[in-house]
DNA sequence: AGATGGCACTCTACCGCGTGGAGTGCTAAA
DNA sequence: TTTAGCACTCCACGCGGTAGAGTGCCATCT
């Protein structure tokens, strides 16, 4: 692919990305020259730069112009020019304080979005711990409402609370509820929700005593209370309006573009989930993400994990190059690894 | 203050503002002698217009433009001229549909934002009911979790449910979270939740032998559970991306300034804390607001009751008088008022 | 007296044009 | 292999001219 690059034309390239980065106008010949620190005339960086543009790292918007990276330029530029350095320890200390007193996880996770979008002033994602293939029940609650509606609290074993209404076709008594939850709670607790819902249908089947009792509540909850979370809550979404500041997304239609995929969350859930699958931090940058909305931004993403098994992404739609070197490096030094970002600028 | 205006003044200012809230321009004498229908020659309505122009109602952005209502004149629209029309029943049926299922209190309210903003095409805020001044307690649930800490889950009287996890100075056995939990229950069931940390407060003092048992747990549960929630989650907002469709908030500046007006929220917290206060539906034209970032836009406001008794705010920066219509009809047909839109176009 | 037509004036949006600057590609010389 | 020079291209910008929309005022009509 990537036919190889002599140490100077890879000074160049990189040298033009940064620049690029920096202020976002095509860059031209004598400014590479002056910037690269590499003492030659611009007439030399030109020849090396149409060398560039033949193996289709850069491109020039037109005749006249400076040259711009591609995709593909990106692509190398991220995957073999790019070092980051470490963060300073104490924004690490900083960062790991903000993070100190036990929040519930629902909280845990806004902060950690904000936080993201804050440090990087970008937009900050952050995926929901898959419930199913992590959280295994600890404890249920019943909570009778007027109207034959019951409510169900369901506790996982790392401390979410998750809260259904479910309707039941007739009354409960408040000592049957409590029989209830307190049979369910001991007959699965430990196992995951799948799981639960999953045996609970299998032993209505084969009901005994106690779950004909309450056959009805328990059928509903298999099918209502287990069910996934609706995938709305499944991303959280901080930080858009920091996109308002990037220069060439002053374009209001660009904007709404991006805005819309985060509310619709479906396609943005995707990408990271495939980053979850792959491991390790991923760059999509620009058409990679295949997303039409995402076309002219770059996301980065980085799984992470709870007592080692791998829960959710983080991920971010992203912009400049300094912010990649916070996020990757922050990487290094917590469990959970944060994002980072490097920003694309297609004609 | 406002003087009498004569019935053709009254015509011509009403259809300068319609004609100027449907396109924005600013609008002149030709096409306000066709638009009103009062067979004027333009020289006429210029007459006319010049004396609106005197009372502060119309103004010029510059000599040779057409006019554009002031805030004034907003003013004197919406509380004089403007009538709104009921909506389609058909339409109510749909809404009341949208809202049958019995969902959860924290679902309802965010259905209701993002339904708020579809329909109006606008952004559409909910103000979470006041806890403190409405919901009773219903039931207190402990749930261990490692490290002494400590879920609380709290269940009010109307369905919702709050958790929060406080950190402890000594073991609980599960028994004991058990007990603890079903003497809270019983004790402060049906009090208001202030009351309950009042009175949690007071007991602690004259301590019998339940309380002392748990006492750390009880106090950091008066202390840290039952306070207020934060501030951010009184508030939802949905549908933003809806204004970037409104032509004169193009400018990204602008833009940026309401997004970061929403998610800051106080402020937008304290105009719907006014409206609530005092009752019906409020329209906050421009600068009426008192606030730098709706300076050019308006808010429509409209408390909304359960049972009778207010507990919060429907409202929306809004841009549109079809909108207006349909939210103010809707107040009308259903016991909880919706809401409305006009929108402010100043220079 | 109120409504109207006419007229001069003003301001904006837009178009076409010329210019300066930045950048390129090519060629010839070091 | 690098460099300097040169002709060429393209964009951004400022300028003047024009068309259109709108106003204000005055004289006239009913």
């Amino acid at each position: 692919m990537s036919p190889a690059l002599n140490t100077r034309a890879e000074i160049l390239l990189k040298t033009l990305i940064e620049r690029y980065i920096a202020d976002g106008q095509p860059v031209g010949s004598r400014t590479l020259a002056r910037q690269a620190g590499l003492d030659l005339s611009p007439a030399t960086v030109r020849n090396i730069v149409a060398d560039l543009e033949n193996m289709g790292l850069v491109h020039s918007p037109h005749t006249s112009a400076g040259r711009v990276p591609t995709d593909r330029g990106y692509r190398l530029f991220v995957d073999t020019l790019l070092k980051v350095k470490p963060i300073h320890s104490a924004d690490v200390r900083k960062l790991r304080h903000e993070f100190e007193d036990n929040q519930d996880p629902q909280h845990l996770l806004e902060n950690a979005s904000h936080l993201l979008s804050e440090v990087c002033k970008l937009a900050g994602l952050v995926m929901v711990p898959r419930r199913e293939e992590q959280a295994a029940l600890r404890q249920l609650d019943f909570v009778g409402l007027s109207g034959r509606r019951i409510l169900v609290i369901l506790v996982t074993q790392d401390g979410q609370v998750h809260n259904r209404i479910i309707n039941v076709e007739r009354d409960y008594t408040p000592s049957e509820l409590v029989q209830a939850a307190n049979y369910f709670s001991e007959t699965y607790a430990g196992q995951g929700l799948a799981e639960v819902r999953r045996n609970l249908l299998r032993d209505i089947e084969v009901a005994g005593e106690h779950i004909r009792r309450i056959m009805d509540l328990a059928t509903r909850m298999a099918r209502e209370a287990l069910t996934e979370e609706d995938k709305g809550d499944e991303l959280m979404v901080s930080g858009e309006s920091n996109l308002m500041d990037i220069p060439d997304l002053a374009d209001v239609r660009k904007l709404r573009l991006l805005f819309d995929a985060f509310s619709t969350k479906r396609d943005l859930l995707h990408l990271l989930d495939q980053s979850m699958r792959a491991g390790g931090v991923k760059i999509f940058i620009g058409a990679e993400a295949s997303y039409a909305a995402l076309r002219e931004c770059s996301v980065v993403t980085a799984p992470y994990s709870i007592d080692g098994i791998v829960v959710g992404t983080l991920g971010g739609d992203v912009h400049d190059r300094d912010h990649l070197l916070v996020g990757h490096a922050r990487q290094a030094s917590e469990r959970g690894p944060e994002r980072a970002g490097v920003r694309h600028r297609p004609a």
